[in-house]
DNA sequence: GCACCTCGAGTTCA
DNA sequence: CTCGAGGTGC
């Protein structure tokens, strides 16, 4: 009994450390460029607090970053609870969706003005003024909980302290940091060896949540307002003009539409003209004019149905294609890869892009000495989008695909019909340490810190040439210290995570041993329906093809596979160290609001990661899949979602948000 | 033989 | 994310 309290005791002193830690880390990722962790470390903590929280829900506390939503996580400021909630907007991309919207909103009124305003990329800011003084302001914070930033937002000074009328009010804006100031900011943190902000919304960011207050005044923060919310008059056009009297800063490029063309031409307009101003706009805010329209029409579970933000297509670079070269995979498929002038897109600088396949090049008639636009697919994935002709000088090369592999030389070969290039060499050095790499990584043998430039390593200094050596390592401990960047301490917790591995489900290594067409789905069903990798290798390819999901080509792979003596060998050595090759099988946890639905996830979640999200549907019998059909039930959105949420839209699919979400899996 | 879905493979940067 | 290929069902 005494030795339960102990251990308890420790868990929650463990709880406390979690919360102190990623609150700060938190801080740190908001206020610096390089925070002391990284996202994964960050995740791992938050997954640790999780747990801890769900075995003891009476222990979570109000300032637990799990409670937090989209990533507003600081417990240094009071708490503002706000009168009205702030709310955010719903997103459309491109002009069918602003027609939708505009449908939606016809059909119900059928005479209706818009106004239509920039969409500042700063931070939401909500202000309230007692007898025309400035009193308190917040952030927006989860839209219910903000936090307070009076000190910080008295130093901008196109704030007014006091109103030109003695009135209560509460309005709502953006603060932001003016492109200019965000330049001088950058120079001075050079001269001073500081680090950089990514963006002037990050610097204003970071300048607002200074407890010291004479820093947000050196940043020369800026703020537009425009939201009155209670607004005692008819139109939202006519508080505008309201809150501009009373002496706040409003936008000056707000305009009034009579239909839903001139909103339309209010895009394009400032589509054209983002770059000549002097702040940052991400898109366009549309809100539908009349005020007592807007409350019949109300909210949906977070958004108002009477406003939307139309966003601007992902940013587009221009840079110079230098060169393509050709990578090996480790099926032996060959891509080839633009190397660029290295250029800024969306706060990452890109040096290289995949350019998939040949007929991609010539598709877009690709050539070495290109000027092309890259933009970042999915905002992650960096990409060629087109050639920009008019700067061609008739220097360039153009494309030509090789006809060897890059790695060893031997002739790539092409199945006709078919697009990609391989390398059938199995003794290639580029195949070999891909399919290494692929064995250890984390949807296969998940061997953490045995990360792909250590494979490279070891396969050059002959530590490591196939599958099986991996797990001989432990007798080479002595010699492994002795490399450079390698000591007792690191080796060891490689020897251990490597041991872990060898308890694996089969599924795991089934997918990491690479069998051609095999990826983690397909291993998971053999391995379900073979249960050990005997029954696997002793099957047919007429009772494989009778599998769901299998057909000719997948079972005469995979007998293939097994027919050939080097890979029986090879498995028949990993069993000699003792490698687990039994399917494990799963618990699951019957869940009606799971079972058999399919879900599509996209977007990112502060609190969970989208790996442990999914395994928690299979886990209460869900499924998850990558693409959204009209099979779909449920796409679960979370932030900066991808084009999934777009055509799960288009659908008409079950949408679940982050709060929704959160509701559901607590 | 075609349409539609699902899966696998490769991918970048910090 | 994005491509191509494989699988299924009409």
């Amino acid at each position: 009994m005494r030795y339960g309290i102990i251990i308890m005791v420790i868990i929650m002193d463990r709880m406390n450390e979690l919360i102190n830690l990623l609150n700060k880390y938190a801080y740190e990722y908001y206020t610096l460029d390089k925070p002391s962790v990284g996202d994964d470390e960050y995740d791992r903590l938050m997954q640790e607090l999780i747990k801890i929280e769900t075995n003891h829900p009476s222990w979570i506390k109000v300032d637990s970053p799990t409670r937090k939503i989209g990533g507003e996580i600081i417990s240094q400021f009071e708490k503002v609870v706000h009168d009205v909630p702030m709310f955010s907007l719903g997103n459309v991309f491109n002009e069918d969706e602003i027609l939708e919207f505009d449908e939606r909103i016809s059909k119900v009124f059928p005479n209706h003005k818009y106004v239509c305003e920039l969409k500042i990329d700063g931070l939401a800011v909500s202000l309230e003024y007692r007898g025309g003084k400035l009193y308190k302001a917040a952030t927006r914070g989860d839209g219910i909980v903000g936090e307070d930033i009076t000190h910080n937002v008295k130093t901008i000074k196109t704030i007014p302290h006091k109103l030109n009328e003695d009135v209560d009010i509460t309005v709502r804006g953006e603060i932001f940091m003016s492109k200019e100031s965000f330049n001088k900011l950058n120079e001075k943190s050079i001269k001073n060896n500081e680090p950089m902000f990514q963006n002037p919304r990050n610097a204003a960011a970071g300048s607002i949540r200074q407890l010291d207050s004479s820093v947000a005044l050196s940043r020369n923060l800026d703020a537009f307002l425009y939201h009155y919310p209670n607004s005692k008059f008819n139109t939202h056009y006519e508080s505008l003009s309201y809150i501009k009297k009373l002496g706040f800063p409003v936008n000056p490029n707000i305009i009034l539409c009579d239909s839903i063309s001139d909103v339309i031409s209010y895009v394009h307009k400032w589509t054209e003209k983002r770059n000549d101003l002097d702040y940052e706009i991400d898109g366009i805010v549309i809100k539908l004019n009349d005020i007592k329209m807007q409350d019949e029409l109300g909210y949906t579970a977070k958004v108002p149905k009477w406003a939307t933000a139309y966003k601007f297509p992902p940013m587009q670079v221009m840079t110079k294609l230098t060169n393509i070269i050709f990578t090996v995979g480790r099926t032996g498929q060959i891509t080839p890869n633009a190397v660029l002038e290295p250029v800024k897109v969306a706060g990452s600088t890109i040096s290289r892009a995949t350019l998939h396949n040949q007929d991609f090049c010539k598709e877009k008639d690709i050539r070495i000495g290109d000027y092309v636009y890259i933009y970042k697919a999915g905002d992650v994935i960096p990409a060629v989008d087109r050639v920009e002709l008019k700067k061609r000088n008739g220097s360039e090369k153009k494309f030509v695909m090789i006809s060897s592999c890059p790695m060893c030389g031997s002739k790539l070969q092409k199945k006709e019909d078919m697009v990609d290039y391989f390398c059938d060499n199995v003794l290639c050095p580029a195949r070999n340490i891909e399919s290494l790499i692929h064995f250890v990584s984390r949807d296969a043998m998940n061997i953490e810190g045995l990360g792909e430039r250590i494979i490279e390593d070891f396969y050059n200094y002959g530590y490591i040439k196939k599958f099986s050596d991996i797990y001989k390592l432990d007798s080479k401990k002595e010699e492994l210290i002795e490399l450079e960047g390698f000591g007792n301490k690191s080796v060891d917790s490689i020897l251990s995570a490597i041991s872990k591995s060898k308890e694996n489900s089969l599924e795991r290594l089934l997918f990491a041993l690479g069998i051609k067409g095999i990826g983690s789905k397909t291993a998971k069903l053999l391995a379900k329906q073979y249960s050990t990798i005997d029954n696997l290798i002793n099957t047919t390819t007429d009772e494989l093809s009778k599998i769901k999901d299998i057909g000719d080509i997948l079972s005469s792979n995979i007998i293939e596979y097994f027919k050939d003596e080097k890979n029986i060998k090879e498995i028949n050595e990993l069993k000699s160290l003792s490698i687990n090759m039994i399917y494990l099988g799963e618990k699951v946890i019957e869940d009606e609001t799971f079972k058999n639905k399919r879900f599509v996830i996209t977007g990112s979640f502060s609190n969970i990661s989208r790996l442990d999200l999914k395994n928690y549907i299979e886990n209460r019998g869900g499924f998850t899949t990558d693409a959204v059909s009209k099979k779909t039930n449920v796409v679960i959105v979370g932030d900066d979602p991808g084009s999934k949420y777009d055509k799960a839209l288009s659908l008409n699919i079950e949408i679940w948000n982050k709060e929704k979400l959160f509701d559901i899996i607590k």
